[in-house]
DNA sequence: TGCATAAATGAACAATGTTCATTTATATTT
DNA sequence: AAATATAAATGAACATTGTTCATTTATGCA
């Protein structure tokens, strides 16, 4: 047992490490992709864990080795939407003139929403995703902040160019937010059908212009 | 067996239905009443239909023959809700100018939505009230169309003195709409805790106020 | 009092999230 | 290469809960 034996066991025990770890983590990205492909097609409560494991051809079992319990599969896909509406919103520090960066964010947030509602209500709307932070981790709900944070930014931006005179910065913000919000929500909820008298499917783009008039004037 | 006989027996079968008739509307309201009770103490999800037989001192059963599912207790519920909402809102047509009455049913909508955030949940955003309807009643959300109506009601009559010029009826109540409900759901559904700076005990109200100044101006 | 109808019952079932003792595969040591 | 130790995967079994239905109990009527 000299140095240069255990140095070579040292060496193949990092390799193997790494790889098992990687291959750690391919499963567990198998499992969340399977379990957001079911989520899509069936809707997040008709998808079961059973249905995962088959998906990917594992047992049941294993997806118990990989996540706590469900909410964490919730939690998990509720940062992975994140991670794609921040970086679609990111883009937009591209507009200079912040106004009109505002009022692409909320067209951004508004087709991200209806475009994917399910990951939309695991984002903004259940309890699963949050209720693995209170077990797990700490209160704070980073990828929210850092959602409304651009946001934020941007209305900051206005009234750095004059706009919104005696206007609470992060209020205001918080009204914009929940009006986009509420325009998807209501629509995602289905509480658009059997309500309006035209036709759905467009009410959310046009009363968003109508509040953008509102906002601009 | 004269005409006399059927006569009384008649007589006698329609008082008995009649109190047969009451008796079972009281033991439906005394489930609802419970399912109420529970669903505000412990959450919606966490109140199991053994619960409510339990609370009411009832088998299990009895709770089945009285509603179909757990989706028709529910769906009663919202309704109760609705009527409720209904008439806190509808009291305001005793403010003349519209613009005013306009504001005042937005904090009626907030204090009612934050004082019952589980009646809320099951008005707005619950899926399980309309999937009764769409399993046993026909399409119409009669109770949302109803309280949308108020609101339209009064943005025509905003429109009837002059204001909201050149801004379409519907599109624009709806997006009305919409921002309430975003500040109550997002602080329903835990959306502010971990993702403001400041207190969001207030920031739902400090929020209205900045819509209210902005739809004003 | 006996009968017919309605109401209430609760044991049993099905679905589903979760656990854990056991088995299988992989890595390490001799 | 074989033996051993560690890690991964397994699926049967459990607990919870919505739901059903054959049976029992109560009520109204002849």
């Amino acid at each position: 047992m000299n140095n240069v034996h255990l140095y070579l066991l040292n060496e193949i025990d990092m390799g193997t490490a790494e790889r098992k770890a990687r291959e750690k983590k391919e499963l567990k990205d198998l499992i969340l992709a399977a379990a957001k492909k079911l989520f899509i097609a069936k809707g997040i409560e008709q998808t079961k864990i059973r249905n995962i494991a088959d998906e990917i051809n594992y047992s049941v079992g294993t997806v118990y080795v990989y996540f706590k319990d469900k909410n964490a599969i919730l939690h998990d896909l509720h940062s992975l939407g994140f991670k794609q509406l921040g970086s679609e919103m990111r883009v937009l520090f591209a507009v200079e003139d912040p106004m009109e960066r505002l009022k692409a964010l909320g067209r951004v947030y508004i087709n991200f929403a209806l475009n994917n509602p399910d990951m939309y209500d695991l984002m903004f709307t259940l309890k699963a995703p949050l209720q693995f932070l209170d077990e797990v981790k700490n209160d704070q709900w980073n990828e929210g902040k850092a959602t409304f944070g651009v946001l934020v930014q941007t209305v900051e931006d206005c009234i750095g160019r004059g706009h919104f005179k005696d206007h609470k910065l992060e209020p205001l913000s918080y009204a914009i937010w929940s009006t986009v919000h509420g325009l998807v929500s209501l629509q995602i909820s289905e509480r658009t059908k059997g309500a309006c008298i035209m036709q759905p499917e467009t009410i959310v783009t046009e009363a968003y212009e109508e509040f953008v008039k509102i906002l601009m004037r």
